[in-house]
DNA sequence: CTGAAAGCGCTTACAG
DNA sequence: CTGAAAGCGCTTACAG
């Protein structure tokens, strides 16, 4: 292994000086500069991140925590933003999905054990306790959120209050009058109110449309096409069908989709159906949806992330901001105005 | 933060005999051992990756290095199998997109970099050259790789023949006879003949059914939808279209289903179609498929590259190795016998 | 502009 | 079974 000796010997000064001139520190005169800049290169000299990491207490890695269950195409999205951001300043980038999130001992050990090894940190929707917020804001690293708002950190969002008015303003400006919810989600899989959040949207715009909320058109569903599936089927349990459903995301507008399909009903004739993100798949379903910049909340996540490592301990360090993205309804061929109102 | 020393001076005993009390090693009483873990415990401490790595010359953790456009489902799930195994283990997972991949320099300092920062690597689907396997393989890292098949470099993969067989078997045997392969890939934009794969075994069933492979019949596709689209347009262009298409991947399959309806194309009734992946959503397209475990895959890798790290150096390590997976076809609805064969 | 020395927090022989 | 000492490869005051 090449080390910094190496170079130093090979280029005739002091490894402090080949430390110094790699860095772009200042007190390196030009001429010395170039020249071990380019020793170091033919030599493919890199500089141990452990034993660097030792004397600064920087690791030279960011981390990205998220739920258990990091499947689900907005988390990766999300991370292949921030990824892309991060790699590009030079920083490892680490994935921490965690796993046993209800360990009564977990904070105190993760802040320890992030602390250690990252130099800031992205959270990804996590649900996190007043405590849990208090560690990671007392951990001594820049922390930056993508989701929730939470007292104390910064964050990177969307309006999902927004997101539910616009999918369903669309629907009522093509003429529904019974309109379905496909999201109720009591247990808060994504740790914060995103669903009951697009669910308030949705009742607000009903009641400025003079329709009264029913709680039979709302019914469950994670953020998986096979909970839609499952909420088409107790739609049609519990009665006629709505003429539209809005889905809380793509992916269980899609299972909604498939379900309609396979028992018949089409789409957009008998059933319009919106979603929410703009998947990276859902204009091959035709999908009508509320389009999130989910790469792009990573990409501006990490952005600030990397200002704020920059600047940590400074008087230049950001406040805690929350950033919010704009959001935008994107019409295809699954949504359409309802049979009766066609037939009136 | 707290340190090996805090722990050792709460427990009254030297920093060596915590280092091995936590880290199992033998030579500490039972009633020591027990004790130390507590102390650590409840002080919540952790040791520096970076302190230990200097000494030990380990990092902790694995890379996973794959093409610069990281996206696309099939990387995405294999490297969460990876992840789940690694993490599972302990180890820290770093990802790597490899941006500068025509870089003359690429591989001197690749190698270099990764040495010092990774234990293991795990290759997905890279174009190697020979100069490149070597440096990987004089890396004095385990190395494993998931797809091509290298010289000296263990792989975990499927058999893509085979896979462009049973495909076009299940057409042939509905009675198909003007079948399209939609993934010409002169370009190999895997980085290995993924493609080629799939059509020689596409081309050896047409042949086995006396059936000549025609040129007008293979369109190129990426592996991505909108090249779907595209293949389907070709496919247009040039004639009448066939009767079946055998798609070289789920998501090209899709964008071909997505371009066919919007051209008023009924399936299974005016055109079949069948993909390769069993992609999450697949099953929501109803699209019949060559099923292959991706995520297993990756847990596979995972798993050889975890024993080759315990071992490497040693007489026990596992020497070169190809691990071949099972696939699958899964016949959904988007394949059905050609409309002139039920004519007859 | 440059370098010698100390030190970062661990682990590993070595000695007992 | 246990600990003192050296050392891993860098960076950071400090001195010149």
């Amino acid at each position: 292994m090449t080390g910094i000796i190496d170079v130093a010997a090979r280029a005739g000064v002091s490894a402090t000086t080949v430390s110094r001139a790699l860095r772009g520190l200042p007190g390196v005169s030009d001429t010395r500069r170039r020249m071990i800049r380019d020793i170091a290169a033919e030599m493919g000299y890199v500089a141990s991140p452990s034993a660097a990491g030792l004397p600064t207490g920087r690791t030279g890695a960011v981390g990205v925590v998220s739920p258990p269950v990091a499947s689900g195409w907005y988390f990766t999205a999300i991370a292949e933003g921030v990824q892309e951001v991060i790699s590009g300043a030079g920083y490892d980038v680490l994935r921490y999905g965690l796993t046993h999130i209800e360990t009564e001992r977990r904070h105190a050990v993760d802040t320890q054990l992030l602390r250690k090894r990252v130099d800031g940190l992205v959270v990804l929707s996590l649900p996190l306790t007043p405590d849990e917020v208090n560690a990671l804001v007392t951990m001594q690293r820049p922390v930056i959120a993508v989701g929730p708002v939470m007292p104390g950190i910064s964050t990177v969002r969307i309006d999902d209050v927004e997101v539910g008015r616009t999918a369903v303003r669309h629907l009522v400006n093509l003429g529904h009058r019974r309109i379905g919810f496909a999201g109720g989600d009591p247990g808060h899989s994504l740790g914060f109110p995103v669903a009951p959040d697009r669910q308030q949207g949705y009742e607000e715009v009903l009641r400025e449309a003079g329709i009264e909320p029913d709680p039979k058109l709302v019914a469950p569903a994670k953020f998986i096409a096979e909970a839609g599936v499952q909420a088409y089927a107790e739609f049609k349990r519990r009665g006629p069908l709505p003429t539209a459903i809005f889905a809380v995301s793509d992916e269980v507008a899609m299972g909604v989709v498939h379900a309609a399909r396979a028992d018949g009903v089409r789409m957009p004739e008998d059933l319009s159906v919106v979603g929410v993100d703009d998947h990276d798949l859902a204009w091959v379903f035709g999908l009508t949806t509320v389009a999130q910049p989910v790469r792009e909340q990573g990409r501006i996540a990490a952005d600030s992330l990397l200002e704020r490592m920059r600047t940590f301990g400074t008087a230049t360090y950001p406040g805690v901001e929350v950033t919010t993205m704009p959001t935008e309804l994107i019409i295809r061929s699954s949504t359409a105005p309802p049979r009766a109102a066609a037939h009136r």
